[in-house]
DNA sequence: ACTCTCTTGTGATTCATTTCACATATATTG
DNA sequence: CAATATATGTGAAATGAATCACAAGAGAGT
Protein backbone atom coordinates (compact mmCIF):
# COMPACT_ATOMS: atom_id res chain seq x y z
CA UNK A 1 0.00 0.00 0.00
CA UNK A 2 1.15 3.45 -0.68
CA UNK A 3 0.67 6.39 1.41
CA UNK A 4 1.55 9.91 0.47
CA UNK A 5 3.81 11.99 2.52
CA UNK A 6 4.53 15.44 3.70
CA UNK A 7 7.51 15.19 1.21
CA UNK A 8 4.70 14.10 -1.38
CA UNK A 9 6.93 11.25 -1.84
CA UNK A 10 4.70 7.96 -2.03
CA UNK A 11 6.16 5.32 0.46
CA UNK A 12 5.41 1.61 0.41
CA UNK A 13 3.74 0.29 3.90
CA UNK A 14 3.41 -3.15 4.18
CA UNK A 15 0.12 -5.30 5.10
CA UNK A 16 2.22 -6.53 8.02
CA UNK A 17 3.17 -2.92 9.57
CA UNK A 18 -0.01 -2.00 8.84
CA UNK A 19 -1.46 -4.75 11.09
CA UNK A 20 1.13 -4.20 13.88
CA UNK A 21 -0.64 0.05 13.78
CA UNK A 22 -3.58 -2.07 15.42
CA UNK A 23 -1.65 -3.63 18.04
CA UNK A 24 0.13 -0.77 18.92
CA UNK A 25 -2.96 0.93 18.96
CA UNK A 26 -4.80 -1.24 21.23
CA UNK A 27 -1.20 -1.17 23.98
CA UNK A 28 -1.16 2.31 23.62
CA UNK A 29 -4.98 2.20 25.22
CA UNK A 30 -4.25 0.02 27.91
CA UNK A 31 -0.88 1.68 28.89
CA UNK A 32 -2.76 5.25 28.66
CA UNK A 33 -5.30 3.86 31.36
CA UNK A 34 -2.36 2.35 33.26
CA UNK A 35 -1.56 6.90 33.51
CA UNK A 36 1.38 5.72 31.41
CA UNK A 37 3.04 9.45 30.21
CA UNK A 38 5.46 7.83 28.12
CA UNK A 39 6.31 4.13 26.19
CA UNK A 40 9.84 3.14 24.96
CA UNK A 41 9.64 0.97 21.72
CA UNK A 42 11.20 -1.91 24.22
CA UNK A 43 8.25 -1.98 26.33
CA UNK A 44 5.85 -1.09 23.42
CA UNK A 45 7.42 -4.47 21.73
CA UNK A 46 7.27 -6.40 24.48
CA UNK A 47 3.68 -6.08 25.35
CA UNK A 48 2.79 -7.36 21.44
CA UNK A 49 5.44 -9.87 21.40
CA UNK A 50 7.47 -7.77 18.75
CA UNK A 51 10.64 -6.39 18.45
CA UNK A 52 11.85 -2.76 19.26
CA UNK A 53 13.77 -1.97 15.96
CA UNK A 54 10.26 -3.36 14.49
CA UNK A 55 8.51 -0.96 16.50
CA UNK A 56 10.97 1.98 15.85
CA UNK A 57 10.96 1.25 12.30
CA UNK A 58 7.11 1.11 11.69
CA UNK A 59 6.73 4.27 13.51
CA UNK A 60 9.62 6.04 11.41
CA UNK A 61 7.47 5.45 8.19
CA UNK A 62 4.85 8.11 9.59
CA UNK A 63 7.45 10.81 11.00
CA UNK A 64 9.45 10.83 14.26
CA UNK A 65 7.00 10.65 17.40
CA UNK A 66 9.54 10.53 19.65
CA UNK A 67 12.17 11.69 21.78
CA UNK A 68 15.55 10.49 22.51
CA UNK A 69 16.64 9.05 25.98
CA UNK A 70 12.72 9.41 26.75
CA UNK A 71 10.34 7.50 24.55
CA UNK A 72 6.95 7.86 22.78
CA UNK A 73 4.43 9.95 24.76
CA UNK A 74 1.41 7.86 25.28
CA UNK A 75 -1.68 10.10 24.48
CA UNK A 76 0.34 11.37 21.69
CA UNK A 77 1.23 8.32 19.91
CA UNK A 78 -1.92 6.70 20.11
CA UNK A 79 -3.91 9.96 18.76
CA UNK A 80 -1.03 9.45 16.01
CA UNK A 81 -1.59 6.18 15.01
CA UNK A 82 -5.24 6.35 15.54
CA UNK A 83 -5.03 9.37 12.52
CA UNK A 84 -3.21 6.98 10.60
CA UNK A 85 -5.46 4.54 10.27
CA UNK A 86 -8.36 6.52 10.00
CA UNK A 87 -9.95 4.93 13.48
CA UNK A 88 -10.27 9.09 15.11
CA UNK A 89 -13.54 8.91 13.73
CA UNK A 90 -16.98 7.56 12.74
CA UNK A 91 -17.45 5.02 9.55
CA UNK A 92 -21.00 4.24 8.59
CA UNK A 93 -21.14 0.36 8.00
CA UNK A 94 -23.30 -1.50 6.61
CA UNK A 95 -23.85 -5.65 7.45
CA UNK A 96 -25.12 -8.05 4.76
CA UNK A 97 -26.85 -11.14 6.75
CA UNK A 98 -27.84 -11.45 9.34
CA UNK A 99 -27.11 -14.77 10.11
CA UNK A 100 -24.86 -16.70 13.03
CA UNK A 101 -21.90 -14.44 12.14
CA UNK A 102 -24.22 -11.62 11.39
CA UNK A 103 -25.79 -11.37 14.35
CA UNK A 104 -22.73 -11.41 16.45
CA UNK A 105 -20.95 -8.95 14.79
CA UNK A 106 -24.29 -6.21 15.19
CA UNK A 107 -23.44 -6.74 19.20
CA UNK A 108 -19.71 -6.81 19.13
CA UNK A 109 -19.00 -4.11 20.93
CA UNK A 110 -15.14 -3.87 19.71
CA UNK A 111 -16.53 -2.48 16.47
CA UNK A 112 -18.20 0.26 18.26
CA UNK A 113 -15.31 1.26 20.37
CA UNK A 114 -13.21 1.35 16.96
CA UNK A 115 -15.62 3.57 15.54
CA UNK A 116 -17.37 0.89 13.21
CA UNK A 117 -20.97 1.94 13.14
CA UNK A 118 -23.03 -0.35 11.99
CA UNK A 119 -25.86 1.48 10.56
CA UNK A 120 -27.75 -0.80 8.38
CA UNK A 121 -28.65 -4.58 8.07
CA UNK A 122 -29.80 -6.55 5.29
CA UNK A 123 -30.96 -10.17 4.84
CA UNK A 124 -33.15 -11.73 1.94
CA UNK A 125 -35.58 -13.88 4.90
CA UNK A 126 -38.21 -12.50 4.98
CA UNK A 127 -38.66 -13.77 8.52
CA UNK A 128 -35.78 -11.58 9.36
CA UNK A 129 -36.41 -8.18 7.35
CA UNK A 130 -38.37 -5.25 9.14
CA UNK A 131 -37.35 -7.24 12.71
CA UNK A 132 -35.20 -5.12 14.92
CA UNK A 133 -31.43 -6.40 15.88
CA UNK A 134 -29.91 -3.84 18.35
CA UNK A 135 -32.28 -1.09 17.13
CA UNK A 136 -31.57 -1.66 13.61
CA UNK A 137 -34.06 -2.38 11.38
CA UNK A 138 -33.25 -5.49 8.95
CA UNK A 139 -34.03 -4.25 5.11
CA UNK A 140 -34.44 -6.36 2.37
CA UNK A 141 -31.91 -7.17 0.32
CA UNK A 142 -33.39 -6.57 -3.05
CA UNK A 143 -32.66 -2.92 -1.88
CA UNK A 144 -29.27 -3.35 -1.16
CA UNK A 145 -28.10 -1.02 -4.13
CA UNK A 146 -29.90 2.43 -3.54
CA UNK A 147 -29.83 1.86 0.87
CA UNK A 148 -26.34 1.84 0.96
CA UNK A 149 -25.86 4.69 -1.17
CA UNK A 150 -28.99 6.45 0.62
CA UNK A 151 -26.92 5.82 4.00
CA UNK A 152 -24.27 6.94 2.87
CA UNK A 153 -22.45 3.38 3.78
CA UNK A 154 -18.26 3.27 3.57
CA UNK A 155 -17.80 0.10 4.46
CA UNK A 156 -20.05 -3.27 4.03
CA UNK A 157 -19.67 -6.31 6.13
CA UNK A 158 -20.26 -9.17 4.27
CA UNK A 159 -21.74 -12.49 6.38
CA UNK A 160 -23.54 -14.21 3.87
CA UNK A 161 -23.30 -17.54 2.65
CA UNK A 162 -20.54 -18.45 0.17
CA UNK A 163 -22.86 -19.32 -3.13
CA UNK A 164 -24.39 -15.54 -3.03
CA UNK A 165 -21.31 -13.68 -1.82
CA UNK A 166 -20.71 -12.85 -5.53
CA UNK A 167 -23.87 -11.81 -6.04
CA UNK A 168 -24.30 -9.12 -3.31
CA UNK A 169 -20.68 -7.75 -3.99
CA UNK A 170 -20.88 -7.03 -7.18
CA UNK A 171 -24.39 -5.10 -5.90
CA UNK A 172 -22.05 -2.93 -3.39
CA UNK A 173 -19.40 -2.67 -5.39
CA UNK A 174 -22.06 -0.71 -7.84
CA UNK A 175 -23.53 1.38 -4.84
CA UNK A 176 -20.21 2.96 -4.50
CA UNK A 177 -19.02 1.10 -1.58
CA UNK A 178 -15.01 0.98 -1.69
CA UNK A 179 -14.54 -1.71 1.33
CA UNK A 180 -15.91 -4.75 1.90
CA UNK A 181 -14.97 -7.18 4.86
CA UNK A 182 -15.67 -10.39 3.85
CA UNK A 183 -16.38 -13.54 5.91
CA UNK A 184 -17.80 -16.33 3.43
CA UNK A 185 -14.91 -18.72 2.63
CA UNK A 186 -14.93 -17.93 -1.25
CA UNK A 187 -12.46 -15.62 -3.41
CA UNK A 188 -14.73 -12.38 -4.72
CA UNK A 189 -13.89 -10.62 -7.95
CA UNK A 190 -14.16 -6.67 -6.98
CA UNK A 191 -12.96 -4.24 -9.35
CA UNK A 192 -9.06 -2.69 -8.61
CA UNK A 193 -10.35 0.50 -6.92
CA UNK A 194 -12.38 -1.28 -4.12
CA UNK A 195 -10.84 -2.79 -1.14
CA UNK A 196 -11.39 -6.69 0.04
CA UNK A 197 -10.33 -7.97 2.82
CA UNK A 198 -11.24 -11.56 3.87
CA UNK A 199 -12.32 -12.86 7.74
CA UNK A 200 -11.51 -16.81 7.25
CA UNK A 201 -12.22 -18.36 10.40
CA UNK A 202 -11.23 -21.85 9.69
CA UNK A 203 -7.62 -20.56 8.33
CA UNK A 204 -6.27 -20.10 11.62
CA UNK A 205 -7.62 -23.48 13.08
CA UNK A 206 -6.14 -25.26 10.24
CA UNK A 207 -2.74 -23.18 11.06
CA UNK A 208 -3.30 -24.71 14.32
CA UNK A 209 -4.27 -28.30 13.03
CA UNK A 210 -1.11 -28.07 10.80
CA UNK A 211 1.06 -26.81 14.07
CA UNK A 212 -0.35 -30.07 16.16
CA UNK A 213 0.00 -32.95 13.10
CA UNK A 214 3.67 -31.83 11.97
CA UNK A 215 5.49 -30.64 15.38
CA UNK A 216 4.69 -32.82 18.28
CA UNK A 217 6.92 -31.25 19.98
CA UNK A 218 7.01 -27.47 18.89
CA UNK A 219 10.01 -25.43 18.89
CA UNK A 220 9.09 -21.75 18.13
CA UNK A 221 6.41 -19.86 16.16
CA UNK A 222 5.95 -16.05 14.85
CA UNK A 223 3.42 -13.96 16.18
CA UNK A 224 2.03 -11.51 14.46
CA UNK B 1 7.36 -23.65 11.56
CA UNK B 2 9.75 -27.06 10.48
CA UNK B 3 8.41 -29.92 9.33
CA UNK B 4 10.11 -33.06 9.09
CA UNK B 5 10.58 -34.76 5.50
CA UNK B 6 10.84 -38.62 4.46
CA UNK B 7 14.92 -37.80 4.78
CA UNK B 8 14.55 -36.94 7.82
CA UNK B 9 15.49 -32.81 6.93
CA UNK B 10 13.72 -30.18 8.92
CA UNK B 11 12.30 -27.66 5.86
CA UNK B 12 11.12 -24.30 6.63
CA UNK B 13 7.12 -23.67 6.03
CA UNK B 14 5.79 -20.25 5.93
CA UNK B 15 3.21 -19.16 7.80
CA UNK B 16 1.85 -17.86 4.19
CA UNK B 17 2.20 -21.31 2.27
CA UNK B 18 0.11 -23.30 4.92
CA UNK B 19 -2.88 -20.42 4.74
CA UNK B 20 -2.56 -20.65 0.84
CA UNK B 21 -2.76 -24.36 1.35
CA UNK B 22 -6.26 -23.80 3.01
CA UNK B 23 -7.00 -21.71 -0.29
CA UNK B 24 -5.83 -24.83 -2.22
CA UNK B 25 -7.96 -27.26 -0.13
CA UNK B 26 -10.77 -24.91 -1.10
CA UNK B 27 -10.61 -24.71 -4.46
CA UNK B 28 -10.00 -28.39 -5.06
CA UNK B 29 -13.44 -29.34 -3.34
CA UNK B 30 -14.89 -26.55 -5.94
CA UNK B 31 -12.82 -28.35 -8.66
CA UNK B 32 -14.24 -31.57 -7.38
CA UNK B 33 -17.99 -30.75 -7.36
CA UNK B 34 -17.45 -29.34 -11.10
CA UNK B 35 -16.15 -32.97 -11.65
CA UNK B 36 -12.28 -31.59 -12.93
CA UNK B 37 -9.93 -34.54 -12.75
CA UNK B 38 -6.96 -32.14 -13.27
CA UNK B 39 -6.08 -28.98 -12.32
CA UNK B 40 -2.66 -26.75 -13.87
CA UNK B 41 -1.29 -24.48 -11.00
CA UNK B 42 -2.35 -21.90 -13.52
CA UNK B 43 -6.20 -22.44 -12.70
CA UNK B 44 -5.79 -23.21 -9.03
CA UNK B 45 -3.81 -19.75 -9.04
CA UNK B 46 -6.60 -18.22 -11.25
CA UNK B 47 -8.99 -19.34 -8.63
CA UNK B 48 -7.19 -17.72 -5.11
CA UNK B 49 -6.10 -15.17 -7.17
CA UNK B 50 -2.39 -16.24 -6.92
CA UNK B 51 0.33 -16.89 -9.21
CA UNK B 52 1.25 -20.41 -10.90
CA UNK B 53 4.76 -20.53 -9.94
CA UNK B 54 3.28 -19.74 -6.46
CA UNK B 55 1.04 -22.88 -6.47
CA UNK B 56 3.61 -24.66 -7.65
CA UNK B 57 6.67 -24.00 -5.08
CA UNK B 58 3.98 -24.36 -2.13
CA UNK B 59 3.45 -27.92 -3.28
CA UNK B 60 6.64 -28.96 -4.12
CA UNK B 61 7.29 -28.44 -0.31
CA UNK B 62 5.71 -31.40 0.60
CA UNK B 63 6.32 -33.65 -2.62
CA UNK B 64 5.83 -33.90 -6.64
CA UNK B 65 2.19 -34.34 -6.98
CA UNK B 66 1.17 -33.26 -10.03
CA UNK B 67 2.07 -35.01 -13.81
CA UNK B 68 4.19 -32.69 -16.31
CA UNK B 69 1.62 -31.66 -18.95
CA UNK B 70 -1.18 -32.65 -17.56
CA UNK B 71 -1.56 -30.90 -13.81
CA UNK B 72 -2.39 -31.92 -10.95
CA UNK B 73 -5.08 -34.49 -9.85
CA UNK B 74 -8.06 -32.80 -8.61
CA UNK B 75 -9.39 -35.84 -5.50
CA UNK B 76 -5.89 -37.19 -4.76
CA UNK B 77 -4.17 -33.46 -4.70
CA UNK B 78 -6.88 -32.49 -2.37
CA UNK B 79 -6.46 -35.12 0.29
CA UNK B 80 -2.95 -34.46 0.35
CA UNK B 81 -3.36 -31.21 1.80
CA UNK B 82 -6.16 -32.13 3.38
CA UNK B 83 -3.84 -34.53 5.23
CA UNK B 84 -0.63 -32.15 5.47
CA UNK B 85 -3.34 -29.60 7.14
CA UNK B 86 -4.41 -32.10 9.71
CA UNK B 87 -8.08 -31.80 8.54
CA UNK B 88 -8.58 -34.82 6.90
CA UNK B 89 -9.39 -36.31 10.63
CA UNK B 90 -11.57 -35.09 13.28
CA UNK B 91 -10.47 -32.64 16.22
CA UNK B 92 -12.06 -32.38 19.70
CA UNK B 93 -12.47 -28.69 20.22
CA UNK B 94 -13.79 -26.95 23.13
CA UNK B 95 -15.25 -23.40 22.80
CA UNK B 96 -14.66 -20.82 25.97
CA UNK B 97 -17.40 -17.63 26.14
CA UNK B 98 -21.03 -18.81 25.08
CA UNK B 99 -21.57 -14.88 24.56
CA UNK B 100 -22.01 -13.31 20.75
CA UNK B 101 -19.06 -14.69 19.08
CA UNK B 102 -19.05 -17.57 21.10
CA UNK B 103 -22.64 -18.72 20.07
CA UNK B 104 -22.02 -17.86 16.30
CA UNK B 105 -19.12 -20.15 16.40
CA UNK B 106 -21.06 -23.07 18.05
CA UNK B 107 -23.69 -23.33 14.97
CA UNK B 108 -20.61 -21.96 12.43
CA UNK B 109 -20.75 -25.05 9.86
CA UNK B 110 -17.93 -24.49 8.43
CA UNK B 111 -15.76 -25.71 11.51
CA UNK B 112 -17.93 -29.15 11.71
CA UNK B 113 -16.66 -29.75 7.50
CA UNK B 114 -13.34 -29.37 8.15
CA UNK B 115 -13.39 -31.55 11.01
CA UNK B 116 -13.23 -28.72 13.96
CA UNK B 117 -16.20 -30.76 15.99
CA UNK B 118 -17.03 -28.35 19.08
CA UNK B 119 -17.90 -30.85 21.98
CA UNK B 120 -17.61 -29.20 24.98
CA UNK B 121 -19.20 -25.25 25.82
CA UNK B 122 -17.72 -23.85 29.14
CA UNK B 123 -18.89 -20.34 30.68
CA UNK B 124 -18.93 -18.60 33.59
CA UNK B 125 -22.27 -17.42 33.27
CA UNK B 126 -25.13 -19.37 35.86
CA UNK B 127 -28.10 -18.41 33.31
CA UNK B 128 -25.77 -19.81 30.59
CA UNK B 129 -24.76 -23.41 32.10
CA UNK B 130 -26.76 -26.23 32.37
CA UNK B 131 -28.11 -24.54 28.64
CA UNK B 132 -28.45 -26.41 25.39
CA UNK B 133 -26.61 -24.98 22.36
CA UNK B 134 -26.81 -26.91 19.45
CA UNK B 135 -26.88 -30.11 21.69
CA UNK B 136 -24.05 -29.52 23.52
CA UNK B 137 -24.44 -28.62 27.74
CA UNK B 138 -22.49 -25.06 28.56
CA UNK B 139 -20.29 -26.22 31.58
CA UNK B 140 -19.65 -24.25 34.44
CA UNK B 141 -15.75 -22.91 33.22
CA UNK B 142 -14.86 -23.25 37.08
CA UNK B 143 -14.63 -26.76 35.60
CA UNK B 144 -12.85 -26.14 32.94
CA UNK B 145 -8.83 -27.81 33.38
CA UNK B 146 -10.32 -31.56 34.61
CA UNK B 147 -13.47 -31.63 31.97
CA UNK B 148 -11.41 -30.68 29.06
CA UNK B 149 -9.14 -33.31 30.36
CA UNK B 150 -11.52 -35.70 30.37
CA UNK B 151 -12.48 -34.66 27.13
CA UNK B 152 -9.55 -35.40 25.22
CA UNK B 153 -9.65 -32.15 23.99
CA UNK B 154 -6.92 -31.09 21.31
CA UNK B 155 -8.00 -27.32 20.53
CA UNK B 156 -9.56 -25.02 22.64
CA UNK B 157 -11.09 -21.25 21.05
CA UNK B 158 -11.60 -18.58 23.39
CA UNK B 159 -14.19 -16.44 22.68
CA UNK B 160 -14.26 -14.29 26.08
CA UNK B 161 -14.05 -10.75 27.16
CA UNK B 162 -10.48 -9.39 27.02
CA UNK B 163 -9.93 -8.91 30.69
CA UNK B 164 -10.03 -12.52 31.63
CA UNK B 165 -8.76 -14.55 28.83
CA UNK B 166 -5.59 -14.57 30.30
CA UNK B 167 -6.70 -16.57 33.65
CA UNK B 168 -8.23 -18.92 30.90
CA UNK B 169 -5.93 -19.55 29.34
CA UNK B 170 -3.92 -20.39 31.69
CA UNK B 171 -6.42 -23.24 32.83
CA UNK B 172 -6.39 -24.16 29.39
CA UNK B 173 -2.73 -24.69 29.13
CA UNK B 174 -2.62 -26.58 32.71
CA UNK B 175 -5.35 -29.39 31.09
CA UNK B 176 -2.72 -30.23 28.40
CA UNK B 177 -3.99 -28.14 25.28
CA UNK B 178 -1.36 -27.30 23.05
CA UNK B 179 -3.18 -25.45 20.22
CA UNK B 180 -5.29 -22.58 21.13
CA UNK B 181 -7.36 -20.12 19.16
CA UNK B 182 -8.10 -16.29 20.66
CA UNK B 183 -10.59 -13.88 19.54
CA UNK B 184 -10.06 -11.47 22.30
CA UNK B 185 -8.10 -8.33 21.25
CA UNK B 186 -5.20 -9.05 23.58
CA UNK B 187 -1.88 -10.71 23.60
CA UNK B 188 -2.00 -13.56 25.37
CA UNK B 189 1.13 -15.64 26.98
CA UNK B 190 1.27 -19.05 26.58
CA UNK B 191 4.73 -21.38 27.12
CA UNK B 192 6.54 -22.10 24.12
CA UNK B 193 5.22 -25.72 23.41
CA UNK B 194 1.72 -24.08 23.56
CA UNK B 195 0.33 -23.07 19.78
CA UNK B 196 -1.49 -19.50 20.04
CA UNK B 197 -3.26 -18.28 17.12
CA UNK B 198 -5.72 -14.80 17.49
CA UNK B 199 -8.44 -13.74 15.70
CA UNK B 200 -8.89 -10.14 15.77
CA UNK B 201 -11.39 -9.02 13.71
CA UNK B 202 -11.31 -5.27 13.91
CA UNK B 203 -7.84 -5.49 12.66
CA UNK B 204 -9.48 -5.84 9.36
CA UNK B 205 -11.55 -3.03 9.10
CA UNK B 206 -9.15 -1.06 10.36
CA UNK B 207 -6.95 -2.20 7.48
CA UNK B 208 -10.02 -1.17 5.43
CA UNK B 209 -10.46 2.51 6.76
CA UNK B 210 -6.36 2.65 6.67
CA UNK B 211 -6.73 2.33 2.84
CA UNK B 212 -9.70 4.08 2.21
CA UNK B 213 -7.64 7.36 4.09
CA UNK B 214 -4.54 6.87 2.74
CA UNK B 215 -5.79 6.18 -0.85
CA UNK B 216 -8.49 8.26 -2.53
CA UNK B 217 -8.11 5.98 -5.72
CA UNK B 218 -7.13 2.52 -5.08
CA UNK B 219 -3.83 1.47 -7.14
CA UNK B 220 -2.84 -2.34 -6.05
CA UNK B 221 -3.63 -4.58 -3.13
CA UNK B 222 -1.87 -7.67 -2.79
CA UNK B 223 -4.32 -10.51 -1.67
CA UNK B 224 -3.07 -13.66 0.95
C1' DA C 1 9.26 -42.96 -33.59
C1' DC C 2 9.19 -38.22 -33.98
C1' DT C 3 7.43 -33.71 -33.18
C1' DC C 4 4.73 -30.45 -30.86
C1' DT C 5 2.42 -28.75 -26.95
C1' DC C 6 1.63 -28.46 -22.32
C1' DT C 7 2.87 -28.10 -17.61
C1' DT C 8 5.56 -29.47 -13.67
C1' DG C 9 9.45 -28.94 -10.38
C1' DT C 10 13.17 -26.18 -9.00
C1' DG C 11 17.68 -23.56 -8.89
C1' DA C 12 18.70 -18.78 -9.55
C1' DT C 13 17.21 -14.23 -9.10
C1' DT C 14 14.73 -10.46 -7.59
C1' DC C 15 12.16 -8.21 -4.35
C1' DA C 16 10.46 -7.31 0.43
C1' DT C 17 10.87 -7.37 5.32
C1' DT C 18 13.27 -7.72 9.47
C1' DT C 19 17.19 -7.11 12.23
C1' DC C 20 21.45 -4.93 13.34
C1' DA C 21 24.25 -1.40 14.87
C1' DC C 22 25.39 3.08 15.68
C1' DA C 23 25.27 8.17 15.35
C1' DT C 24 22.48 11.36 17.57
C1' DA C 25 19.64 13.50 20.93
C1' DT C 26 17.61 13.96 25.48
C1' DA C 27 17.19 13.21 30.44
C1' DT C 28 19.29 12.46 34.87
C1' DT C 29 22.58 12.34 38.49
C1' DG C 30 26.25 13.82 41.34
C1' DC D 1 27.98 21.33 34.08
C1' DA D 2 30.13 17.21 32.89
C1' DA D 3 29.50 12.55 32.76
C1' DT D 4 26.50 8.78 32.23
C1' DA D 5 22.58 6.35 30.92
C1' DT D 6 18.82 5.86 27.98
C1' DA D 7 16.30 5.46 23.78
C1' DT D 8 15.22 7.18 19.12
C1' DG D 9 15.73 7.14 14.04
C1' DT D 10 17.80 5.10 10.20
C1' DG D 11 21.16 3.48 6.72
C1' DA D 12 23.34 -1.08 6.00
C1' DA D 13 23.20 -6.01 6.38
C1' DA D 14 20.88 -10.20 6.80
C1' DT D 15 17.18 -12.93 6.25
C1' DG D 16 13.04 -14.51 4.11
C1' DA D 17 9.53 -14.88 0.44
C1' DA D 18 7.92 -14.47 -4.28
C1' DT D 19 8.97 -14.63 -9.02
C1' DC D 20 11.49 -15.99 -13.02
C1' DA D 21 12.96 -18.95 -16.36
C1' DC D 22 14.07 -23.18 -18.05
C1' DA D 23 15.27 -28.14 -18.22
C1' DA D 24 12.77 -32.16 -18.28
C1' DG D 25 8.70 -35.20 -18.28
C1' DA D 26 4.23 -36.58 -20.22
C1' DG D 27 0.52 -36.84 -23.48
C1' DA D 28 -1.44 -36.26 -28.22
C1' DG D 29 -1.28 -36.36 -33.08
C1' DT D 30 0.68 -38.03 -37.32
Amino acid sequence: MNVASKTGIKKKISESTIHRLSLYCRALTLLERENYETVSSKELAKREKLTPAQVRKDLSFFGSFGTRGLGYPVPELKQRIAAILGIDRVWQVALVGVGNIGSALVSYKEFMKQGFHIVKLFDNDQRKIGSNHKGIIVSDIANLETEIRDAGIEIVVLAVPATVAQYLVDDVVKAGVRAILNFAPVNLRVPDEVYLRNENMSMELEYLSFALVNNPAKKAVKHT
